[in-house]
DNA sequence: CTTAAAGTTTAGTTAAGACTAAAAATTTAT
DNA sequence: ATAAATTTTTAGTCTTAACTAAACTTTAAG
Protein backbone atom coordinates (compact mmCIF):
# COMPACT_ATOMS: atom_id res chain seq x y z
CA UNK A 1 0.00 0.00 0.00
CA UNK A 2 1.23 3.48 -0.92
CA UNK A 3 0.33 6.58 1.42
CA UNK A 4 -0.98 9.48 -0.15
CA UNK A 5 2.29 11.36 0.81
CA UNK A 6 4.88 8.80 -0.65
CA UNK A 7 2.71 8.92 -4.08
CA UNK A 8 3.15 12.87 -3.92
CA UNK A 9 7.06 12.02 -3.74
CA UNK A 10 7.31 9.50 -5.79
CA UNK A 11 5.14 11.88 -8.69
CA UNK A 12 7.70 14.83 -7.98
CA UNK A 13 10.69 12.60 -8.28
CA UNK A 14 9.22 11.34 -11.59
CA UNK A 15 8.83 14.70 -13.03
CA UNK A 16 12.48 15.91 -11.70
CA UNK A 17 13.86 12.72 -13.39
CA UNK A 18 11.73 12.81 -16.29
CA UNK A 19 14.21 14.72 -18.73
CA UNK A 20 17.66 14.12 -17.26
CA UNK A 21 19.06 10.43 -17.10
CA UNK A 22 21.04 11.57 -13.54
CA UNK A 23 19.60 10.75 -10.24
CA UNK A 24 17.26 13.42 -8.27
CA UNK A 25 18.78 15.46 -5.43
CA UNK A 26 17.14 15.82 -1.93
CA UNK A 27 16.67 19.46 -2.64
CA UNK A 28 15.51 19.58 -5.56
CA UNK A 29 12.33 17.08 -4.25
CA UNK A 30 12.54 19.05 -1.18
CA UNK A 31 11.92 22.58 -2.99
CA UNK A 32 9.10 21.10 -5.69
CA UNK A 33 7.42 19.53 -2.55
CA UNK A 34 7.64 23.02 -0.69
CA UNK A 35 8.97 20.90 2.15
CA UNK A 36 12.50 21.06 3.88
CA UNK A 37 14.98 18.60 2.73
CA UNK A 38 15.11 16.66 6.39
CA UNK A 39 11.68 15.49 5.29
CA UNK A 40 12.35 14.74 2.19
CA UNK A 41 15.43 12.08 3.48
CA UNK A 42 13.08 10.93 6.01
CA UNK A 43 10.47 10.14 3.07
CA UNK A 44 13.36 8.84 0.68
CA UNK A 45 14.41 6.49 3.47
CA UNK A 46 11.34 5.03 3.81
CA UNK A 47 10.58 4.76 0.28
CA UNK A 48 14.03 2.98 -0.16
CA UNK A 49 12.58 0.99 2.33
CA UNK A 50 9.78 -0.13 0.14
CA UNK A 51 11.75 -0.50 -3.12
CA UNK A 52 10.13 2.47 -4.82
CA UNK A 53 13.43 3.88 -5.22
CA UNK A 54 17.35 3.29 -5.40
CA UNK A 55 18.94 5.53 -3.20
CA UNK A 56 22.69 6.25 -1.88
CA UNK A 57 23.03 8.21 0.99
CA UNK A 58 24.51 12.21 -0.26
CA UNK A 59 23.85 10.60 -3.94
CA UNK A 60 20.22 11.23 -4.77
CA UNK A 61 17.47 8.79 -5.81
CA UNK A 62 15.86 6.96 -8.84
CA UNK A 63 12.54 5.43 -9.21
CA UNK A 64 12.81 1.81 -9.26
CA UNK A 65 10.60 0.12 -11.48
CA UNK A 66 8.12 -0.02 -9.17
CA UNK A 67 8.06 3.23 -8.24
CA UNK A 68 8.15 4.03 -11.62
CA UNK A 69 4.95 2.85 -12.68
CA UNK A 70 3.47 3.78 -8.88
CA UNK A 71 4.44 7.27 -10.58
CA UNK A 72 2.95 6.65 -13.65
CA UNK A 73 -0.45 5.46 -12.24
CA UNK A 74 -0.82 8.50 -10.29
CA UNK A 75 -0.30 10.85 -13.16
CA UNK A 76 -2.62 8.76 -15.60
CA UNK A 77 -5.33 9.38 -12.61
CA UNK A 78 -4.58 12.85 -12.78
CA UNK A 79 -4.50 13.70 -16.68
CA UNK A 80 -7.89 11.25 -16.95
CA UNK A 81 -9.88 13.52 -14.24
CA UNK A 82 -8.18 16.96 -16.31
CA UNK A 83 -9.70 15.64 -18.95
CA UNK A 84 -13.29 14.72 -17.20
CA UNK A 85 -13.37 17.83 -15.60
CA UNK A 86 -12.84 20.01 -19.07
CA UNK A 87 -14.59 17.77 -21.57
CA UNK A 88 -17.78 16.66 -18.93
CA UNK A 89 -17.75 19.55 -16.82
CA UNK A 90 -17.31 23.18 -17.63
CA UNK A 91 -14.11 23.54 -15.87
CA UNK A 92 -11.63 26.04 -18.06
CA UNK A 93 -8.08 24.37 -18.92
CA UNK A 94 -6.68 26.75 -15.91
CA UNK A 95 -9.28 25.60 -12.88
CA UNK A 96 -8.09 21.59 -13.12
CA UNK A 97 -5.24 21.51 -11.62
CA UNK A 98 -6.13 21.80 -7.69
CA UNK A 99 -8.97 19.27 -8.10
CA UNK A 100 -7.26 16.94 -9.96
CA UNK A 101 -4.46 16.86 -7.39
CA UNK A 102 -6.73 15.61 -4.76
CA UNK A 103 -8.76 13.12 -7.98
CA UNK A 104 -5.59 11.20 -8.83
CA UNK A 105 -5.31 9.67 -5.24
CA UNK A 106 -8.66 7.60 -5.33
CA UNK A 107 -7.87 3.98 -5.13
CA UNK A 108 -9.82 1.95 -7.60
CA UNK A 109 -8.54 0.33 -10.66
CA UNK A 110 -11.95 0.15 -12.00
CA UNK A 111 -13.11 3.67 -11.51
CA UNK A 112 -9.42 4.88 -13.66
CA UNK A 113 -10.81 2.05 -16.54
CA UNK A 114 -14.37 3.08 -16.30
CA UNK A 115 -13.47 6.44 -16.81
CA UNK A 116 -10.95 6.07 -19.16
CA UNK A 117 -13.39 4.79 -21.19
CA UNK A 118 -15.96 6.61 -20.83
CA UNK A 119 -14.14 9.79 -21.83
CA UNK A 120 -13.93 7.85 -24.95
CA UNK A 121 -9.60 6.65 -24.02
CA UNK A 122 -7.99 10.52 -24.62
CA UNK A 123 -4.41 10.94 -25.14
CA UNK A 124 -3.79 13.79 -23.95
CA UNK A 125 -5.07 16.44 -21.06
CA UNK A 126 -6.23 19.22 -21.35
CA UNK A 127 -2.55 20.85 -21.25
CA UNK A 128 -1.25 18.78 -23.87
CA UNK A 129 0.43 16.29 -21.92
CA UNK A 130 0.06 12.49 -23.01
CA UNK A 131 -1.72 10.29 -20.78
CA UNK A 132 -0.08 6.53 -19.87
CA UNK A 133 -2.28 3.97 -20.79
CA UNK A 134 -2.84 1.07 -18.29
CA UNK A 135 0.26 -0.71 -18.69
CA UNK A 136 2.18 2.59 -17.80
CA UNK A 137 3.35 3.41 -21.65
CA UNK A 138 3.13 7.01 -22.15
CA UNK A 139 2.78 7.89 -26.06
CA UNK A 140 5.77 9.68 -26.84
CA UNK A 141 5.56 13.23 -28.89
CA UNK A 142 8.38 15.55 -29.54
CA UNK A 143 7.36 19.27 -29.54
CA UNK A 144 8.87 22.12 -30.37
CA UNK A 145 9.30 24.87 -27.43
CA UNK A 146 7.43 28.09 -28.75
CA UNK A 147 10.74 29.96 -27.74
CA UNK A 148 12.46 28.13 -30.32
CA UNK A 149 10.56 28.65 -33.68
CA UNK A 150 11.82 31.65 -35.14
CA UNK A 151 10.34 35.06 -36.13
CA UNK A 152 8.02 34.91 -38.75
CA UNK A 153 8.01 30.90 -38.77
CA UNK A 154 4.48 29.39 -37.89
CA UNK A 155 3.47 26.69 -35.70
CA UNK A 156 0.62 25.07 -34.08
CA UNK A 157 0.47 24.52 -30.57
CA UNK A 158 0.01 21.24 -29.40
CA UNK A 159 0.52 22.13 -25.03
CA UNK A 160 1.82 23.90 -22.81
CA UNK A 161 4.74 23.94 -20.66
CA UNK A 162 3.87 25.43 -17.67
CA UNK A 163 -0.14 24.64 -16.55
CA UNK A 164 0.13 27.46 -13.97
CA UNK A 165 -3.32 29.03 -13.74
CA UNK A 166 -1.61 32.25 -14.25
CA UNK A 167 0.01 31.50 -17.32
CA UNK A 168 -2.86 29.88 -18.73
CA UNK A 169 -4.98 33.22 -18.42
CA UNK A 170 -2.00 34.44 -20.14
CA UNK A 171 -2.60 32.35 -23.10
CA UNK A 172 -6.10 32.78 -22.90
CA UNK A 173 -5.68 36.56 -22.97
CA UNK A 174 -3.48 36.02 -26.36
CA UNK A 175 -6.15 33.63 -27.69
CA UNK A 176 -3.62 30.41 -27.79
CA UNK A 177 -5.24 27.77 -27.20
CA UNK A 178 -4.38 24.14 -27.81
CA UNK A 179 -4.98 23.47 -31.81
CA UNK A 180 -4.26 27.29 -32.33
CA UNK A 181 -2.11 28.31 -35.34
CA UNK A 182 0.62 31.10 -33.87
CA UNK A 183 2.48 33.08 -36.22
CA UNK A 184 5.67 34.34 -34.54
CA UNK A 185 5.90 38.26 -35.10
CA UNK A 186 8.22 39.07 -32.33
CA UNK A 187 9.59 37.95 -29.46
CA UNK A 188 9.19 39.60 -25.65
CA UNK A 189 10.15 38.53 -22.33
CA UNK A 190 7.79 36.65 -20.25
CA UNK A 191 8.28 36.80 -16.39
CA UNK B 1 -10.39 23.50 7.74
CA UNK B 2 -12.37 20.00 8.18
CA UNK B 3 -9.97 16.93 8.24
CA UNK B 4 -10.66 13.67 6.67
CA UNK B 5 -11.28 12.45 9.46
CA UNK B 6 -13.36 14.53 11.63
CA UNK B 7 -15.77 14.44 8.14
CA UNK B 8 -16.17 10.82 8.23
CA UNK B 9 -16.93 11.49 12.44
CA UNK B 10 -19.51 14.10 11.68
CA UNK B 11 -21.01 11.66 8.99
CA UNK B 12 -21.29 9.15 11.75
CA UNK B 13 -22.64 11.10 13.71
CA UNK B 14 -25.28 12.52 11.42
CA UNK B 15 -26.67 8.51 10.78
CA UNK B 16 -26.82 7.92 14.10
CA UNK B 17 -28.95 10.47 15.33
CA UNK B 18 -31.01 10.64 12.51
CA UNK B 19 -33.64 9.50 13.44
CA UNK B 20 -33.16 9.96 17.62
CA UNK B 21 -33.76 13.26 18.95
CA UNK B 22 -31.49 12.32 21.50
CA UNK B 23 -27.68 12.67 21.45
CA UNK B 24 -25.22 10.06 19.87
CA UNK B 25 -23.00 7.91 22.43
CA UNK B 26 -19.41 7.60 22.38
CA UNK B 27 -19.78 3.91 21.94
CA UNK B 28 -22.37 4.09 19.26
CA UNK B 29 -19.73 6.22 17.06
CA UNK B 30 -16.81 4.06 18.00
CA UNK B 31 -18.75 1.10 17.29
CA UNK B 32 -19.92 2.27 13.66
CA UNK B 33 -16.47 3.41 12.98
CA UNK B 34 -15.02 0.11 13.78
CA UNK B 35 -12.42 2.37 16.38
CA UNK B 36 -12.60 2.21 20.04
CA UNK B 37 -14.48 4.38 22.48
CA UNK B 38 -11.17 6.28 23.76
CA UNK B 39 -10.12 7.68 20.00
CA UNK B 40 -13.59 8.33 20.14
CA UNK B 41 -13.33 10.58 22.65
CA UNK B 42 -10.97 11.99 21.46
CA UNK B 43 -12.32 13.20 18.33
CA UNK B 44 -14.97 14.27 20.15
CA UNK B 45 -13.21 16.67 21.78
CA UNK B 46 -11.88 18.31 19.09
CA UNK B 47 -14.94 18.65 17.07
CA UNK B 48 -16.13 20.20 20.29
CA UNK B 49 -13.28 22.89 20.28
CA UNK B 50 -14.18 23.51 16.89
CA UNK B 51 -17.93 23.81 17.75
CA UNK B 52 -19.18 21.33 15.18
CA UNK B 53 -20.65 19.55 18.10
CA UNK B 54 -22.29 20.29 20.62
CA UNK B 55 -20.56 17.98 24.31
CA UNK B 56 -20.99 17.18 27.87
CA UNK B 57 -18.80 15.21 29.22
CA UNK B 58 -20.47 11.03 29.79
CA UNK B 59 -23.48 12.77 27.73
CA UNK B 60 -22.81 12.03 24.36
CA UNK B 61 -22.82 14.73 21.55
CA UNK B 62 -25.32 15.98 19.04
CA UNK B 63 -24.22 18.19 15.45
CA UNK B 64 -24.69 21.79 16.41
CA UNK B 65 -25.80 23.61 13.33
CA UNK B 66 -22.07 23.95 11.58
CA UNK B 67 -21.72 20.60 12.35
CA UNK B 68 -24.88 19.37 10.14
CA UNK B 69 -24.17 21.15 7.50
CA UNK B 70 -20.84 19.67 6.94
CA UNK B 71 -21.85 16.49 7.46
CA UNK B 72 -24.62 16.90 4.55
CA UNK B 73 -22.28 18.20 2.91
CA UNK B 74 -20.33 14.84 2.83
CA UNK B 75 -23.41 13.01 2.14
CA UNK B 76 -24.31 14.75 -0.59
CA UNK B 77 -21.47 14.43 -2.33
CA UNK B 78 -21.22 10.61 -1.55
CA UNK B 79 -24.28 10.32 -2.94
CA UNK B 80 -24.18 12.35 -6.12
CA UNK B 81 -21.15 9.94 -6.83
CA UNK B 82 -23.09 6.92 -6.74
CA UNK B 83 -25.34 8.27 -9.30
CA UNK B 84 -22.15 9.26 -11.25
CA UNK B 85 -20.66 5.76 -11.20
CA UNK B 86 -23.80 4.24 -11.59
CA UNK B 87 -25.46 6.22 -14.28
CA UNK B 88 -22.37 7.38 -16.24
CA UNK B 89 -20.10 4.44 -15.63
CA UNK B 90 -20.70 1.29 -15.42
CA UNK B 91 -20.97 0.81 -11.85
CA UNK B 92 -24.03 -1.73 -10.31
CA UNK B 93 -25.32 -0.75 -6.80
CA UNK B 94 -23.44 -3.14 -4.81
CA UNK B 95 -19.59 -1.30 -6.14
CA UNK B 96 -20.20 2.15 -5.27
CA UNK B 97 -20.13 2.19 -1.60
CA UNK B 98 -16.02 2.25 -1.35
CA UNK B 99 -15.16 4.21 -4.06
CA UNK B 100 -17.60 6.97 -2.91
CA UNK B 101 -16.32 7.22 0.25
CA UNK B 102 -12.57 8.33 -0.87
CA UNK B 103 -14.87 10.68 -3.67
CA UNK B 104 -16.91 12.44 -0.81
CA UNK B 105 -14.01 14.18 0.65
CA UNK B 106 -12.58 15.90 -2.85
CA UNK B 107 -13.05 19.30 -2.04
CA UNK B 108 -14.32 21.77 -4.51
CA UNK B 109 -17.52 23.75 -4.21
CA UNK B 110 -17.16 24.02 -8.10
CA UNK B 111 -16.68 20.20 -8.74
CA UNK B 112 -19.79 19.38 -6.89
CA UNK B 113 -22.30 21.67 -8.50
CA UNK B 114 -20.91 21.27 -11.79
CA UNK B 115 -21.12 17.25 -11.01
CA UNK B 116 -24.54 18.13 -10.24
CA UNK B 117 -25.88 19.26 -13.18
CA UNK B 118 -24.07 17.23 -15.24
CA UNK B 119 -25.76 14.15 -13.69
CA UNK B 120 -28.98 16.53 -14.19
CA UNK B 121 -30.06 17.51 -10.79
CA UNK B 122 -30.71 14.13 -9.32
CA UNK B 123 -32.62 13.72 -6.02
CA UNK B 124 -32.40 9.91 -5.21
CA UNK B 125 -28.78 7.90 -5.14
CA UNK B 126 -29.23 4.64 -6.53
CA UNK B 127 -30.06 2.95 -2.98
CA UNK B 128 -33.43 5.52 -3.21
CA UNK B 129 -31.70 7.53 -0.41
CA UNK B 130 -32.62 11.33 -0.60
CA UNK B 131 -29.44 13.89 -2.36
CA UNK B 132 -29.30 17.04 -0.23
CA UNK B 133 -29.27 20.12 -2.00
CA UNK B 134 -26.39 22.95 -2.28
CA UNK B 135 -28.25 24.34 1.35
CA UNK B 136 -27.98 21.61 2.99
CA UNK B 137 -31.78 20.92 2.66
CA UNK B 138 -32.69 17.20 2.22
CA UNK B 139 -36.05 16.01 0.42
CA UNK B 140 -38.06 14.31 3.02
CA UNK B 141 -40.04 10.57 1.64
CA UNK B 142 -41.79 8.65 3.61
CA UNK B 143 -41.31 4.76 3.15
CA UNK B 144 -42.93 1.49 4.56
CA UNK B 145 -40.19 -1.18 5.04
CA UNK B 146 -41.14 -4.33 3.19
CA UNK B 147 -41.06 -6.26 6.43
CA UNK B 148 -43.93 -4.36 7.39
CA UNK B 149 -46.04 -4.87 3.86
CA UNK B 150 -48.36 -7.74 5.13
CA UNK B 151 -48.62 -10.51 2.92
CA UNK B 152 -50.45 -10.45 0.06
CA UNK B 153 -49.92 -7.28 -0.39
CA UNK B 154 -48.02 -5.23 -3.05
CA UNK B 155 -45.77 -2.38 -3.28
CA UNK B 156 -42.85 -0.52 -5.21
CA UNK B 157 -39.22 -1.08 -4.24
CA UNK B 158 -37.89 2.53 -3.58
CA UNK B 159 -34.68 2.29 -1.54
CA UNK B 160 -32.65 0.12 0.65
CA UNK B 161 -32.14 0.08 4.04
CA UNK B 162 -29.16 -1.78 4.18
CA UNK B 163 -26.41 -1.01 1.21
CA UNK B 164 -23.91 -3.49 2.22
CA UNK B 165 -22.71 -5.23 -0.83
CA UNK B 166 -23.93 -8.43 0.36
CA UNK B 167 -27.65 -7.31 1.06
CA UNK B 168 -27.61 -5.76 -2.12
CA UNK B 169 -26.61 -8.78 -4.06
CA UNK B 170 -28.63 -10.35 -2.43
CA UNK B 171 -31.47 -8.61 -3.64
CA UNK B 172 -30.12 -8.68 -7.69
CA UNK B 173 -30.57 -12.55 -6.94
CA UNK B 174 -34.31 -12.18 -6.11
CA UNK B 175 -34.55 -9.74 -9.09
CA UNK B 176 -35.54 -6.45 -6.55
CA UNK B 177 -34.23 -3.56 -7.55
CA UNK B 178 -35.58 0.17 -7.53
CA UNK B 179 -39.05 0.75 -9.04
CA UNK B 180 -39.73 -3.04 -8.79
CA UNK B 181 -43.48 -3.95 -8.01
CA UNK B 182 -43.07 -6.48 -5.00
CA UNK B 183 -45.83 -8.34 -3.91
CA UNK B 184 -45.37 -10.16 -0.67
CA UNK B 185 -46.32 -13.88 -0.78
CA UNK B 186 -44.72 -15.19 2.10
CA UNK B 187 -41.97 -13.65 4.70
CA UNK B 188 -38.71 -15.55 5.81
CA UNK B 189 -35.88 -14.38 7.73
CA UNK B 190 -32.71 -13.20 6.52
CA UNK B 191 -29.48 -12.80 8.28
C1' DC C 1 45.20 20.85 -1.81
C1' DT C 2 43.01 22.80 1.63
C1' DT C 3 39.15 25.44 3.19
C1' DA C 4 34.64 27.52 2.60
C1' DA C 5 30.12 26.89 0.93
C1' DA C 6 26.45 24.13 -0.26
C1' DG C 7 23.90 20.07 0.17
C1' DT C 8 22.50 16.04 2.96
C1' DT C 9 21.69 13.38 6.92
C1' DT C 10 20.89 12.56 11.85
C1' DA C 11 18.80 13.46 16.25
C1' DG C 12 15.32 15.11 18.72
C1' DT C 13 10.33 17.57 18.67
C1' DT C 14 5.64 18.21 17.32
C1' DA C 15 0.72 17.26 15.88
C1' DA C 16 -2.95 14.16 14.37
C1' DG C 17 -5.19 10.16 15.12
C1' DA C 18 -5.03 5.80 16.53
C1' DC C 19 -4.16 2.37 20.58
C1' DT C 20 -4.07 0.02 25.77
C1' DA C 21 -4.80 0.14 30.48
C1' DA C 22 -6.58 2.24 34.32
C1' DA C 23 -9.57 5.57 36.62
C1' DA C 24 -13.99 7.80 37.01
C1' DA C 25 -18.95 8.37 36.11
C1' DT C 26 -23.30 6.49 35.04
C1' DT C 27 -26.67 2.95 34.77
C1' DT C 28 -28.68 -1.37 36.21
C1' DA C 29 -29.84 -4.84 39.33
C1' DT C 30 -30.43 -6.75 43.66
C1' DA D 1 -29.95 2.35 48.32
C1' DT D 2 -26.01 0.43 47.44
C1' DA D 3 -23.13 -2.91 44.76
C1' DA D 4 -22.07 -4.58 40.25
C1' DA D 5 -21.81 -3.87 35.50
C1' DT D 6 -21.31 -0.88 31.82
C1' DT D 7 -19.88 3.25 29.70
C1' DT D 8 -16.84 7.05 29.30
C1' DT D 9 -12.77 9.51 30.12
C1' DT D 10 -7.90 10.11 31.19
C1' DA D 11 -3.06 9.11 30.88
C1' DG D 12 0.46 7.44 28.43
C1' DT D 13 2.30 5.14 24.01
C1' DC D 14 2.79 4.47 18.89
C1' DT D 15 3.12 5.82 13.90
C1' DT D 16 3.27 9.09 10.10
C1' DA D 17 4.95 13.05 8.24
C1' DA D 18 6.31 17.25 9.20
C1' DC D 19 9.88 20.51 11.62
C1' DT D 20 14.64 22.72 13.71
C1' DA D 21 19.24 22.45 14.83
C1' DA D 22 23.41 20.28 14.58
C1' DA D 23 26.59 17.13 12.38
C1' DC D 24 28.42 15.25 8.47
C1' DT D 25 29.60 14.79 3.10
C1' DT D 26 30.44 16.60 -1.17
C1' DT D 27 31.56 20.25 -4.23
C1' DA D 28 33.68 24.52 -5.43
C1' DA D 29 37.10 28.28 -4.81
C1' DG D 30 41.23 30.07 -4.05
Amino acid sequence: MVTLSEENYLKTIFHLGRHEKASVSTNAIAQKMETKASSATDMIKKLSEKGLVDYQKYKGVQLSENGRLAAISVIRKHRLWEVFLVNKLSFSWDEVHEVAEQLEHIKSEKLTKELESFLDYPTQDPHGDPIPDSNGSIPSTQKLLLAKVKQGHQCICVGVKDSSSEFLKYLDKYKIALGSQIKVISKEAYD
